[in-house]
DNA sequence: AGCAACCTGAGACTCAGTATCATCTCGGGG
DNA sequence: CCCCGAGATGATACTGAGTCTCAGGTTGCT
C-alpha cells in the first residue's frame, strides 16, 4: 500500500514513521465514510493489528492537529472523524451512509462577518457541520 | 421564585411538574453562560437539592427535546447547554465568560440552499456554533 | 381520598478518553 | 553500519460522562 496522506502529513511534521502511525493511516484510508476512535480500535482488532487503544487516540489527535482528518460531532452527540486534506473547510456528511464531502466558503464568510458586525461578538472559531441525504442514497430510495 | 420558561414548556408538553424538574429548571434559570450536566449536580449539591445524577441528565434531555435548552459542542470536545426559546436558531458563545446570544437566519438558508444545489445533498440538519469573544470580555482586555 | 401512570434516586454498569510507566524502536550522528 | 537517546508504544489502571434497572415515591385525574 503506497503511503498515505497522512502518512506524509506525520513525516512533514517531523513525527516518527513508525509502524502504528502507518497502519493507523491506512485503516483510515480504508474507510471512507465518517468513523469514531472506536471503529478504528476494531478494524485493527479485525486485521490481528497490535495496536493499543490509547495509541489510536494519540495518533487521531496529532492527525487532527495536522489537519489530515476532522473531528466533528453528530447529531448524537458522538465524536467522529473523516479524513481530509484541506486547510479550513466544512463538511456535509450523509446520515444514511456516512459518505462525506467538502464544502468550501459558499458565502459563510459574509455571514460570519454580517453576525460579527451585529453582536459586537469577535468570532474566533465556529463549529459547522451538515447532515442530509447524499445524491446516491437519495436515488436509491 | 416564579416559574420559568422551562417549567412552563414541561407543563404544555404534559410533562408532570414534579418537585425535581422544578428544581433543575431554577438551577438553569439561575446561570447565564452555557453549563455541563456535571455543573447542573454541582449546582444541585452546593444548594443541598437531593437531586439524582440520572434525574439531571433526563431532565435535560427532555428539555433539549421541548427545545427550551440547546446542546453545544464547545471546541473542546465538551457538551453543553444552553437555556433558550426560540424554535431553531444558533449561538454566538464567549470563550471568555460562557455568554451566549442567540442569532437569526443572517443569510444563512441562503448559503445552505446554495450548498444543496451545488453538492447535491439533501441536507435535513445542521449544526453551527459559533465561539468568539463578546464585547464586555473585549473591552474588559 | 384513591389509584395508576409516571417519575425519582441509588447504585451498578458501560464506554470514551486520559495518565502512567516500563519497554521498545526510529532515525540522526559517529 | 551500529549506537543511543528522544520519542513512541502498549498494558494497565483510572476518571468521568452517560445509561439502565428497579423498588419505592409523587403527581394529578377522578
Amino acid at each position: 500500500m503506497t503511503d498515505s496522506i497522512a502518512v506524509h502529513a506525520l513525516d512533514d511534521a517531523g513525527y516518527r514513521l513508525t509502524e502504528a502511525r502507518r497502519s493507523i493511516a491506512d485503516l483510515i484510508a480504508a474507510r471512507n465514510g465518517h468513523f469514531t476512535a472506536a471503529d478504528l480500535v476494531a478494524d485493527a482488532r479485525a486485521r490481528h493489528l497490535e495496536i493499543g487503544r490509547a495509541t489510536i487516540f494519540r495518533t487521531l489527535d496529532v492527525l487532527v492537529d495536522l489537519q489530515a482528518v476532522e473531528r466533528l460531532d453528530l447529531p448524537t452527540g458522538d465524536h467522529a472523524y473523516v479524513a481530509c486534506e484541506r486547510a479550513h473547510h466544512h463538511h456535509v456528511v450523509c446520515s444514511n451512509c456516512g459518505a462525506s464531502r467538502d464544502i468550501d466558503d459558499a458565502g459563510w464568510r459574509a455571514v460570519v462577518r454580517d453576525i460579527e458586525r451585529r453582536t459586537g461578538y469577535r468570532i474566533d472559531d465556529h463549529r459547522l457541520e451538515l447532515f442530509g441525504v447524499c445524491p446516491d442514497c437519495k436515488s436509491a430510495g
